[in-house]
DNA sequence: CGTGTGATTGATTAAAATCAAGTGATGTGG
DNA sequence: CCACATCACTTGATTTTAATCAATCACACG
């Protein structure tokens, strides 16, 4: 169904240096000192492109790397036996990919390119090894995990507490912070992932997503066109999310 | 509402050491060897016991500690504003809580005794350190933290693709397992939460809660006499509930 | 012995799933 | 280039599930 390839056949992307990448801030590499960088960019293998559809690792293969992207947008889902797949996330830019292997020895879910996107791919035991050399990366990788978690248990709280249109609320919000932080318009943005797969991640049905986004459009909380995006009432949107959306 | 107490007031239990505890194969300890499980155990609080109610740390406040429970049940809970009080988890003996408050500084949800428990603290600041130290250690607590990742994902797919009775079915299941992992019968035992604690857990009201365990009762899968479970077919639950099981 | 809490059961309602039909865009092969 | 298929999405009608509303029971506790 997907095109398989193994990460080594993609194209690397030349002259990459961690010091000088844009997503410093949003990447594990957030409040190393330069020196740090430089050990972790002796285990970081470059950035290789991978296009859309594209999977990167399967559920079952065996655990060896955690993969950052660069750019694009890649999902995580599962097959799942008689129901249709279920998507567990979407990753962006500076976001790390697969921390939930750790504890298995083979990936715990399917990683697919839903754009043409790019990844930084690092070996998990290099990098578990030179943590215990740098604290602060000990640190990182800690909070990491740990906000991977309480996240989980957002999606977990917005699945019980929330109905459908205060998910799709809640999910656009979180969409449009997420471009904000990698500093583009928050306001008005692209949906990279189709309607099935917003649904699945949100656990609804594509009809119940598309009837949803149709009434924001309808009371003027935001104008969908296609999966183009413009957000015009903010205020209105928080309040019918009402939790906190993604920090 | 709850009773509140500091740690230091409650009764230490004397003469614990970590090298004789029972619960070694399920705890952190687990895989350390005798030197390493003593360096642990000298940061160890000696378990101070709880009462049924007893609110452990709140959500806000300064995280400072983990704790094991050792015997017992703790519920992690959050007040969400409107609705009810959400219960985010379970923790039985053996299990770690507070992993998901290392990405703040405070805690992220409120634990409270559910029945009267007995914990071990370990301060998060030496735990770190020490397992900069032990690389076993330092091993075990990424695997802890990767396999919470991976059950709030279990908790998210349970709630986008299983109904009620499937749902309490693999609570049911998985309530089995935790003790029969702790040397308990997994065939009887008796639920240390309330039905609405379930309900909260499983995004579902007590209502529909009470009415899946009749019917569960009413096809003979398992007999419920009050807060007394008695499992009588678990491949019937097992098809039920379809999904897997926690580990 | 009343009061409150936890639990069960029944009747009704509301929300989202399902079933169904149709549009528009894209792509394929004759 | 057109006919045809397919896919992604939308909208409508109907059904199903669980929530809500309501009543009752059991039991623990002061």
């Amino acid at each position: 169904m997907n095109k398989k390839i193994s990460f080594q056949k993609v194209t690397p992307i030349l002259e990459h240096h961690c010091v000088n990448c844009n997503l410093n801030a949003l990447c594990i590499t957030d409040r190393l000192d330069p020196k740090e960088i430089q050990l972790l960019e002796s285990i970081v293998r470059h950035p290789s492109s991978l296009s859309k559809g594209t999977t990167l690792f399967t559920k079952g293969e065996r655990f060896q790397s955690v993969y950052i992207v660069k750019s694009g947008c890649i999902k995580t889902h599962i097959m799942d036996g008689k129901k249709m797949e279920k998507v567990t996330r979407f990753y962006f830019p500076g976001d790390l990919i697969g921390l939930n292997a750790v504890n298995y020895d083979y990936y715990y879910d399917t990683a697919t390119a839903i754009e043409t996107s790019s990844l930084c791919q690092l070996s998990f035991e290099k990098l578990d090894k030179l943590s215990a050399k740098i604290p602060s990366l000990r640190r990182k990788i800690l909070h990491l995990m740990s906000r991977t978690i309480c996240d989980e248990q957002k999606m977990v709280q917005q699945l019980t507490q929330k109905n459908a249109e205060e998910r799709i609320a809640a999910f656009l919000l979180s969409i449009s912070n997420i471009f904000k932080a990698r500093g583009f318009s928050d306001t008005r943005f692209r949906l990279s992932m189709s309607r099935i797969e917003i649904a699945s991640y949100l656990g609804l049905t594509v009809e119940t997503v598309s009837r949803a986004l149709s009434r924001l459009h309808k009371i003027e909380y935001l104008i969908v066109d296609k999966r183009e995006i413009t957000i015009l009432d903010f205020p209105g949107l928080h309040a019918l999310s009402s939790l906190n959306s993604r920090a």
